[in-house]
DNA sequence: GTCCAGGTCATCG
DNA sequence: CGATGACATGGA
């Protein structure tokens, strides 16, 4: 049996924007799309549900197979993709400081683009950890293999997409997972590192949203080795939407930057920590839109 | 062949 | 402390 419902759309949203960087490589396997359509899936109460999010004019249409015991299950989804494309957020008060700073203003033309999240802590991390020191490309390729060797496949609507593993799944990577994937030895300990962290409980989204501080929420992160201040603040920014997220060190956003004129040395910290003095609140969504300006 | 990609850690001086 | 090298691989 199919089930659906509906979001309205906040009035600042272009879904194609969104799309576009969804769609920005083709070895990305955690959902699918097509011209107007996201496929992708959700895990609730120890279960994978595959859904579908269709754009038409005023809103969001969300369909699913029901199933026994999906009574809250409607709440669920439309909450994690209300998170996923981050449709809370009132964006009235970020375009006039983009308006506001020269350099900037070029990033107006993404009007509408919202920060595309990943909800799941775990696998933020575990993603931030694959993208250290290494091409996007080389990147989602490693991805891709890992969450086919340890994942759950789905299907729906004619798509085959797959749900990221669990940590109790990634505990068991090994050397011959590594040897056969291309893996270097640092990022395998890293994310077996992530998993236990996890599985003892000791790493998970609520305690991170219990801390006060965005500092005492980057110690708790960084506390995992791994997880380098850029980890940490990747994940603070794609999973909570922490405002003050700023990934320093990140090549694209040093590169974008330095394109725009608003940095002269792609190397210098303190450039960088002026910069974002500018757009105080919206760190994160600058560093969002500035990303987008590469694609 | 060299250098750099959505970095991090261990090991120096 | 700050500097340096290793890490796996592919593309420019």
């Amino acid at each position: 049996m199919n089930a659906k419902t509906t979001i309205t759309l906040p009035r600042e949203f272009d879904f194609y924007k969104c799309l576009k960087f969804l769609q920005r490589n083709e070895e990305e396997c955690l959902f699918k799309t097509d011209h107007d359509t996201i496929y992708t899936s959700l895990k609730i109460h120890e279960e994978v549900v595959p859904f579908s999010i269709k754009a038409l004019d005023q809103e969001l249409e969300l369909n699913w197979s029901i199933n026994e015991n999906s009574e809250d299950l409607k709440d669920a989804l439309v909450i994690h993709v209300k998170e996923w494309l981050d449709l809370e957020r009132d964006l009235n008060a970020f375009y006039p400081k983009l308006d506001e700073t020269p350099n900037l203003k070029p990033l107006l033309r993404f009007k509408g683009l919202r920060l595309i999240g990943i909800p799941s802590l775990f696998e933020a991390l575990c993603w931030s950890v694959i993208g250290q020191q290494i091409n996007l490309n080389f990147a989602y390729k490693l991805k891709n293999r890992l969450v086919k060797a340890y994942g759950t496949q789905c299907e729906y609507q004619g798509k085959v997409f797959w749900h990221f593993p669990t940590p109790e799944r990634l505990l068991e990577l090994d050397d011959t997972f590594r040897e056969s994937n291309q893996y270097s030895r640092g990022k395998i300990n890293y994310l077996r590192n992530i998993a236990e962290a996890f599985a003892e409980g000791y790493v998970s989204k609520e305690k991170l949203k219990s801390l006060s501080s965005f500092e005492e929420r980057q110690r708790l992160l960084t506390q995992i080795k791994g997880i380098g201040e850029w980890s940490a603040n990747y994940a603070l920014m794609k999973c909570l939407h922490e405002p003050q997220a700023i990934p320093f060190g990140d090549t694209g956003l040093t590169q974008a930057l330095f394109n725009l004129g608003l940095i002269t040395d792609r190397k210098d910290r303190y450039q960088i920590e002026e910069f974002f003095k500018s757009v105080e609140e919206w760190e994160s969504y600058t560093t969002f839109y500035l990303w987008y300006s590469l694609m």
